[in-house]
RNA sequence: GGAGAGGUGUCCGAGUGGUUGAAGGAGCACGCCUGGAAAGUGUGUAUAGGUCUAAAGCUUAUCGAGGGUUCGAAUCCCUCUCUCUCCGCCA
């Protein structure tokens, strides 16, 4: 959520940084600054109302207590006119404040700068790339048939059990998969982050607090019953430790790691994005999550890229990493690095990370700050993947299969024990 | 799930309708005292908003959350929520 202070005062800078993400806000704005204003003079008002009524009822209290109950009396009368005043005005603030509230919801992040004007994936900007690309003597299988081929993953049994996009891994599979997550977090950990286990449920204040709610209810699955989300990510849990936070100093830097299940309903997707591993409704991630003061926020970033990558160099992947167009870029984000991993067999890029800075519109949501001197001020957020389970799965199968088998990378043999699956 | 007790500022803790944003204590910050420290002593010590060029000042709201009663609520009533104790159930 933007600040409303930074709204009256840089309208221009935040229209023209919209303009990235292909959004013409100019009449959202409008409309927040004259709600703005309306809710200030009515809020302004009811101010005064309710200090004459606060004075009011001091002198009632004090001719009480004095005895004098006739001018008492008569100064109660005069209460029942502040009274109604107060109530209505006190509707009219309530109702400009909830809507000023909701058309803040709809404006989303302004871009940095080195983000460009774009409008779909072709428009992101690729800034590295690393590792080469297999070539086969044979004909690579996609990691479907692999899974199926070394009984590492057994997706019918999961519909059967569940429903589609909740696989089983079983056998080498799930020793794999177990493998890769000890591997990440020890890797986070050895960085410097702090493993949590969360929950995996959330309230619906830890939902708007890192802006899945209002509006993307629809993504998350939902307790009924209890009134609890099931978290798509491990950002929630993590990033909502420090809601309603005031950090007491400016010198800090926190560092947060945990592995976590995500659930995602993914409605809408279908056809062969979906195929396999590529998107599920319940998979496993690593996740890290920082909070920073403002001026760290770069140098941050930058280290956080630095950690995704050494993972990719040591799973020996071949990788790319694209810094997002305004168009492609999530609702909260500021400034979005995507990893992407080449899957030799399906020849084509899978997203495997996604790096961003939030700056302040998370913070401002979660009321998250620290103290400067005497004053109060946003802290900033980021998080990264480090990584998602599923598409490095697959592409670990297809791009390290043999005639023979798979190889596992030196790096996760320690963690699998065993080097290659057969 | 049933019964009971409770949720007050950074912490402890008082407060059952009238200058209570909140006694007292601890902690913390700054000052005085001291050769230095301790002790002692003085002052300060929440958040969000409005007004204001800014600061100061003035003002509003906040004693788990939301609503209600009242001229006036931390104090009374209702709903929700969380914690603790006992019982029940249970990995």
């Amino acid at each position: 959520m933007l600040e409303i202070q930074r709204i009256r005062q840089e309208k221009e800078a935040i229209l023209a940084g919209l303009a990235k993400r292909n959004i013409d806000a100019s009449q959202t704005i409008e409309a927040i600054l004259e709600t703005d204003q309306n809710w200030r003079s009515a809020k302004t008002q009811l101010d005064q109302v309710a200090a004459e009524m606060n004075q009011l009822a001091r002198t009632i209290g004090e001719l009480f207590k004095s005895g004098q109950q006739a001018e008492a009396s008569a100064l109660k009368e005069k209460t029942s006119v502040l009274k109604t005043q107060e109530a209505e005005l006190k509707v009219q603030v309530n109702a400009l404040e909830e809507s000023l509230q909701a058309l803040l919801y709809t404006l989303p992040n302004v871009p940095n700068e080195l983000v460009v004007q774009g409008r779909e994936a072709e428009d992101n900007q690729n800034i590295f790339e690393a590792g080469t690309i297999p070539q086969f003597g044979f004909e690579a299988q996609p990691h479907w048939d692999l899974a199926k081929k070394y009984k590492l993953i057994d997706f019918e049994l999961g519909v059967k059990v569940t429903g589609a996009g909740f696989p089983f891994y079983r056998g080498k599979g799930a020793r794999l998969q177990r493998a890769l997550i000890q591997f990440f977090l020890d890797e986070a950990i050895a960085a410097g982050y702090e493993e949590f286990i969360s929950p995996h449920m959330v309230n619906e204040a830890s939902g708007y607090g890192t802006g899945q709610l209002p509006d993307k209810e629809g993504q998350m699955y939902y307790v009924k019953e209890d009134d609890f989300y099931l978290i798509p990510t491990a950002e929630v849990p993590l990033t909502n430790i420090y809601r309603d936070v005031i950090l007491p100093d400016g010198n800090f830097s926190i560092k947060m790691c945990g592995y976590t299940p995500c659930f995602r309903r993914e409605a809408g997707s279908y056809g062969k994005d979906v195929r396999g591993l590529n998107r599920l409704h319940q998979f496993d991630k690593v996740e890290i999550v920082r909070v920073e003061h403002p001026d760290n926020t770069a140098k941050a970033l930058d280290e956080m890229l630095e950690h995704v990558k050494n993972l990719l160099d040591k799973l020996e992947l071949p990788y790319r990493i694209l810094r997002l167009c305004g168009g492609d870029m999530g609702f909260a984000s500021a400034l979005t690095y995507d990893f992407e991993v080449y899957s030799a067999a399906q020849e084509k890029w899978l997203e495997v990370s996604s790096v961003s800075r939030f700056d302040t519109f998370q913070a401002n949501r979660l009321k998250l700050r620290f103290k400067d001197d005497k004053k109060t001020t946003l802290c900033h957020t980021l998080n990264g993947s480090a990584l998602a389970l599923p598409r490095i799965l697959a592409s670990l199968l297809e791009n390290h299969q043999t005639a023979n088998g798979i190889q596992i990378p030196k790096a996760l043999q320690a963690y699998t024990g065993f080097s290659v699956i057969e």
